[in-house]
DNA sequence: TTCCTGGGAA
DNA sequence: TTCCCGGGAA
């Protein structure tokens, strides 16, 4: 209903080195290849699905809820909309914390069917559309635009966990920035560019498990000559 | 034991 | 700001 966080906040972008970001990125597609991330063939409410039970999860759990689902008929907004919410729970169960995710799926999946379906959805501009999504409960930032990129094909830069650690390593942020000002930071470096935010966010998701975890492994990174934090061998 | 393509409530 | 949710795999 309320329609404020436009989500074009451009006063609270964090300066970010474009030419930087580029390069990182080249290294990263040369070091990991196309990530394939959320393939045509998973159609926009699929996607938008996987994004609710992925928050906190491997993916390959999510994959084994999203195989339950359709096996069950489920994989559909009134469907689930109208599924008692604990046969929603067992379905959802392998992707972890099914209690929380099925009230979250099914008050998106409220939302969906109310809001007039995909349709009616992908007509709104993206900064409204984002805030509709922002509105639904169990919906955060990450959520909404893991929704608009990979499944409106919207040109939102999705900003994680492994985003922020990366930033740090690179010693472009200190991580502690707003969700916000990092997305709005680059967004605005790189430029409107659906292909590039997908691909670029699935290889910093690549990238941290390989490399750049908690503790990092820094023997063979692909931005070991870009990275002030790599370990000398 | 840690970690996984977070968000809401206290 | 902290705590809670949770199964599955490494």
């Amino acid at each position: 209903m309320v329609a404020r966080r436009a989500g074009a906040e451009r006063g609270v972008a964090l300066r970010l080195p474009a030419r930087r970001l580029r390069a990182v990125y080249r290294r990263l597609l040369a070091a990991y290849g196309p990530q394939g991330w959320w393939p045509a063939d998973d159609g926009p409410f699929e996607v938008m699905v996987g994004a609710v039970l992925t928050q906190n999860t491997a993916w390959s759990n999510v994959e084994r809820a999203i195989a339950n689902l359709r096996a069950a008929g489920a994989l559909d907004a009134e469907v689930l909309a109208r599924a008692p919410r604990e046969r929603l729970a067992r379905w959802i169960r392998p992707a972890g914390y099914f209690n929380v995710k099925a009230r979250r799926l099914q008050a998106f999946c409220r939302f969906y069917v109310a809001a007039g379906g995909l349709r009616a959805l992908d007509a709104l501009p993206t900064p409204a559309l984002r805030a509709r999504l922002l509105d639904v409960h169990g919906i955060g930032p990450e959520t909404a635009d893991d929704m608009l990129l990979y499944a409106f094909g919207r040109p939102v830069f999705v900003v994680d966990a492994y985003t922020r650690r990366l930033l740090v390593r690179l010693g472009i942020a200190s991580g502690d920035e707003p969700y916000d000002a990092i997305r709005l930071g680059f967004e605005r470096a790189l430029g409107p560019d659906v292909p590039l935010y997908n691909e670029y966010h699935a290889l910093v998701v690549a990238h941290a498990k390989a490399h750049c975890r908690v503790r990092p492994r820094c023997a063979g990174c692909p931005l070991r000559r870009l990275c002030p934090s790599a370990k000398s061998p």
